[in-house]
DNA sequence: AGTCGGATAGGTAATAAAAG
DNA sequence: CTTTTATTACCTATCCGACT
């Protein structure tokens, strides 16, 4: 009884005719001048025998695996669909993604990143909240490329790179459209546990009061502070019924809750308050009213990271001979801003 | 010049051999 | 018998030499 195994080069070889040097070039080295006929035999003898290429035994050849991790925080709204979407961007580069969430937990982060480097990933994507100090300054002596995203504190020197969506300008931009809406009062409903992604937006919150005249009544309240149920009266008692209220809020999730509580409570929205998010999650679209949000550029983040990151890879060469455009890096360790844009709802209208 | 193949590297685990 | 050391299997990509 015949053992049963997937076909290897060398059965492919054999069926062909012809040695594994020949087989190899047919399949994955087309530079090489090879006559019609060897081409035809082999890839004849590959379909025949179900060949499949052995990645493994590939990187093992190449001291390269063509594998890189990407850690996250979790997996829920913005997190998830960059995974996903960076899933699509490695495949498009010919990557295969190793996706791992830390939970925030320090223990479960150094597992994962241990796993990630016993896999030997050519390089990691790397969220500013999922990943301590430490664990980033041992993989880069360790001679592993990362590279940040949406990280704020002085982590990023470490990396090649950081990739940041811009929510400081998207919260000027809030509060901006707010007062042109015909707010007098503004407010952020924040999430002090998302810490840096949280200052980002009060930092934002703030250059947006002063842009629009820095005298109005202003306040922040926390998630971790205050409990839903108290959420509208604490806003009403703080604002005026004569002018409406802007509540700008950490994201999509929180405006929902926000505005659903306030509407509850008997206020109109956008009448006497108005309501923005970001993010722009289905809920922002499908709610009533629809909430004003602010539209992340996934496919332009998760491209602009992973052309970083094959650059300094030294990979450049081979995607711009495929056609692609050819991309000049930021400054090294330099930080680039993805902008988000405003989509209006009738939540601030 | 145009094609093709032999030989080898590459890191680890399983197996074999040798030494204790 | 136990522990240490040496060899081999795993499979592919690539360099360089050989052949027409």
């Amino acid at each position: 009884m015949a053992e049963y195994r997937q076909a290897t080069v060398f059965d492919v070889a054999k069926e062909a005719g012809v040695s594994t040097a020949t087989v190899s070039n047919v399949l994955n080295r087309r530079d090489v001048p090879l006559s019609e006929k060897t081409i035809r035999k082999v890839e004849e003898a590959a379909a025949k025998l179900g060949y499949r290429r052995n990645v493994m035994a590939a990187s093992l050849s190449r001291r390269k695996t063509y594998e890189v991790g990407l850690l996250l925080p979790g997996f829920v709204g913005y997190y998830g669909l960059f995974a996903q979407q960076m899933e699509r961007t490695a495949h498009k580069y010919g990557y295969h993604l190793s996706v791992f969430s830390t939970d925030m937990d320090s223990k479960v982060e150094r597992r994962l990143l241990e796993k990630l480097l016993e896999r030997r990933v050519d390089g990691l994507f790397c969220h500013g909240l999922a990943m301590s100090g430490d664990s980033a300054r041992k993989v880069v002596n360790d001679g592993t490329p990362i590279l940040f995203f949406n990280c704020w504190n002085e982590l990023k020197h470490l990396a090649i790179g950081t990739v940041n969506l811009n929510v400081y300008q998207a919260c000027v931009d809030a509060v901006v459209h707010l007062h042109e809406q015909g707010c007098r009062s503004f407010f952020y409903y924040g999430n002090k546990r998302a810490f840096a992604t949280n200052e980002q937006r009060i930092h934002g919150f703030r250059e947006g009061l002063r842009l629009t005249g820095g005298k109005h009544p202003a306040d922040m309240i926390d998630v971790e502070d205050i409990a839903a149920d108290d959420l509208a009266e604490w806003l009403a008692e703080r604002s005026e019924d004569a002018t409406p209220a802007g509540v700008m809020c950490f994201d999509d999730w929180k405006a929902f809750v926000c505005q659903n509580r306030l509407i509850e409570g008997g206020y109109d929205v956008p009448g006497r308050f108005k309501v923005v998010g970001i993010n722009n999650e289905f809920v922002a679209g499908h709610s009533y009213p629809g909430i004003t949000s602010f539209n992340v550029p996934y496919e332009h983040q998760a491209d602009m990271s992973f052309r970083w990151m094959l650059t300094h890879l030294g990979e450049q060469a081979k995607l711009e001979a495929k056609g692609e455009r050819p991309f000049s890096p930021p400054v090294a360790g330099g930080e680039v801003k993805i902008p988000l844009t405003l989509v209006e709802r009738l939540s601030s209208r």
